[in-house]
DNA sequence: ATAATTAGTAAGTAATTACTCACTTACTTT
DNA sequence: AAAGTAAGTGAGTAATTACTTACTAATTAT
């Protein structure tokens, strides 16, 4: 299939163990991918991973970052041509479900590892993740209350919680389908409520 | 410590075991779970649980019959008082999160079944379990939609997504926290943004 | 070209885990 | 009290899995 040469450079086997590890994170359950199965869809030998990662746990941290970093950059950007604070949102949503649409696995693997026993690096890496994109969930939510487009008894918290819970009701519902496609067309009706929450009752 | 005798019933054997690990479940990662840890628990052997349970997956069935017949039991009697679709949505919210705070093993044990790769019978009891719930959200928001107290605009399939999605994300912010308590205390707050969600813009 | 380095192979190893089985112990029935 | 049955024990077993290592092949530097 792919004409990629067997040697590769370091840094470029580890990405493309990243990839792999993502794509087959779509397939199945994250926990349940073995080295042996990675280094098979590479064309590997499961010794060749281990020449690039010391444990299994730094693989996954190592998809952890690829996840973080493109996930806030995608959100970032989609919030930054907004015209008000519920437009960002709105954006952002959508850039999120379109990243999870795009890579079906990672939804699982932020969950999975979430409630891991273990205090793992990837595990604190989710938490930041999630961390961070709150912070930004905040900020917006705040802004609108100051702007007069969100109500003010609205709780920034709680809307935050639900925002993310929205994502997730959404995942869970493509879980129980198996399929991802539904998802981009129920998102916008769900939003409209969220959206219909915050704002004033008037 | 429990005085409970050596030799069990089958049956008393059977619910022992999972309580056991419906209890474990709440303290590490379902999957992560050995029969070895669940008959060191009970103080038994390793053997002796495979006298009662023909395999592993079996045990697991047995924990999500548990589960399906205590939650939706749960919700249906929190949502029988009330005076209208809204409170009683409102009051299977409220039952929802109690049951998942007693027994915070659950939906980490839902969630986790759900994205197995095989299709177990624990999985299909998953989705069954989550279909059920889906269809009394339906009839209740119908319900509502007729009643004229939620907007007609309102889609309902949406709506159903989003309240489970808002348990959810109450349920993710714990697993970040490491916490359960908080969401009793936050849990109003989201409601209260879900339901003014469904009103009528007016 | 030759040497040094880097990447990959193949065959391990030790640990873990679900499940089995021959045997023993506790309870029940007559 | 004796016999029959149900429940538990403890020592397996086969399979799986993360990780290791001695060696080989490809790439890069001199």
């Amino acid at each position: 299939m792919k004409p990629e040469s067997k040697h590769l450079p370091a840094d470029q086997r580890r990405a493309a163990t990243v990839e792999t590890m993502i794509a087959m994170a779509a397939e199945q359950n994250p926990s349940e991918i073995t080295t042996g199965a990675i280094a098979e869809r590479m064309n590997l030998t499961q010794g060749a991973l281990f020449r690039h990662f010391p444990t299994k746990d730094d693989m996954w941290q190592s998809v952890m970052e690829w996840v973080a970093k493109r996930l806030l950059d995608r959100i970032d950007k989609a919030a930054q041509g907004a015209a008000s604070p519920i437009a960002a949102l709105e954006a952002m949503f959508m850039a999120h479900l379109d990243f999870v649409g795009k890579h079906p696995g990672i939804p699982r693997m932020l969950f999975g590892e979430l409630q891991r026993a273990k205090d793992t690096t990837a595990k604190r890496m989710v938490r930041t993740l999630l961390t961070q994109y709150a912070q930004r969930l905040h900020t917006l939510l705040q802004q609108g209350k100051d702007e007069g487009v969100i109500a003010p008894e609205v709780d920034v918290k709680a809307a935050a919680t639900l925002y993310i819970g929205t994502i997730q009701g959404l995942i869970m519902q493509s879980l129980i389908s198996g399929k991802m496609t539904p998802i981009r067309h129920t998102a916008p009706a769900v939003f409209a409520i969220f959206a219909q929450g915050l704002g004033r009752a008037s």
